[in-house]
DNA sequence: CAATCACTATCTAACAGTTGGTAGGTTTGA
DNA sequence: TCAAACCTACCAACTGTTAGATAGTGATTG
């Protein structure tokens, strides 16, 4: 159980800290989950602050590779930004669960500077992402496809927060038509 | 310092929870800052998820008539709507603080229901101010003011999410004008 | 081949500090 | 004098973290 342990350890704390945050994350819960004790994950990772930092981390590197999946498999940019709330949405068909970053975000005061550092480089990730394929919809004009595409992130961060202060799936997709008919997102 | 110590309790916790959450909210820090003992709390709540529940309460009552008041002051509907992005951003300017009920949706998991149904309230008071606003200003027909209403509130509880996560209150400003460029919020 | 060695992964047991909450005594002010 | 307001002192549960013991594995060595 070498390397394996380490990867069921990442992928049950990035489920915990989406359910319950990072305040909400802990090391017995946590070790419970994976069938280890808590003083074992201390072998894997040297402090709650790095393990959390690791978590966040991977977030967001799957999630590039996520997006760029995407844009490789859909070349029309088009449909690639109908796809984008899709991300968003599967974590709140995941038992409500929101995005890692978007609850480390509001925990902000009390997060690891190391943690922090990860939970803006997701943003940055998107906002690029969103940015390139805006551009390349035409949706904007280039000079303007950065604004937009923070406007679209913060706007869905917002929409996955309110649906799930409702446990509520179809507000999300509620308010991404909203979004949509509003012309934030393209119709 | 009878009502006085309720009313000093209820603004503490506001601003605490604010900061760090309900999870964060704990009874000796909130003591501390009250400048009684932990235990005295408890002879003007008779738990924290009553206590939680009364900050909550207080939180949309006071934007109620916050809004309200707005609306009164100002006449011209559009203007109306200038305005309500300022709400949010006085939590921001408040030492990068948020909105309570967002920070709260995050932890919707660790909610008590008594807490979870106040913060519901919060964001049907704001969808309501906004839905009545939005269809006096024609900005939107009347059968979809109630969409276009929630979805800006979700734009604007996202942007405040985001510029938090960076500290960056002309962040929220940005995200804020780029919504109006994209159509979501008048012009 | 057998014995030793080092290493990785895990464990038990405990630490000091914090949490929400309680019991019961003391102060304070009308 | 009486009750509201506040206190001290404690409780059990939980937190992240540490020390040190115990297996199992694979390589090195006599």
């Amino acid at each position: 159980m070498g390397a394996n342990s380490r990867e069921a350890i990442l992928a049950a704390a990035k489920g915990i800290a989406q359910a319950r945050g990072y305040g909400g994350l802990s090391f017995r819960d946590l070790a419970d989950e994976v069938g280890i004790k808590a003083a074992s994950i201390y072998h894997h990772f040297p402090s709650k602050a790095d393990l959390a930092a690791a978590v966040a981390r991977r977030y967001w590197e799957d999630t590039a590779a996520a997006l760029e999946a995407l844009s490789a498999a859909t070349p029309d940019p088009a449909r690639c930004l109908r796809q984008y709330p899709e991300t968003f949405r599967k974590a709140l068909a995941n038992d409500n669960r929101m995005c890692l970053c978007s609850f480390m975000a509001a925990e902000y005061d009390d997060l690891p500077d190391a943690v922090k550092r990860e939970v803006q480089i997701f943003a940055d990730v998107n906002v690029a992402w969103l940015s390139r394929v805006l551009s390349a919809a035409g949706v904007v004009r280039p000079e303007e496809s950065q604004q937009r595409a923070r406007a679209i992130f913060a706007a869905i961060a917002g929409a996955q927060l309110v649906a799930r202060s409702r446990a509520d799936i179809s507000l999300y997709d509620a308010l991404i038509d909203g979004y949509r008919a509003a012309g934030l997102l393209p119709a």
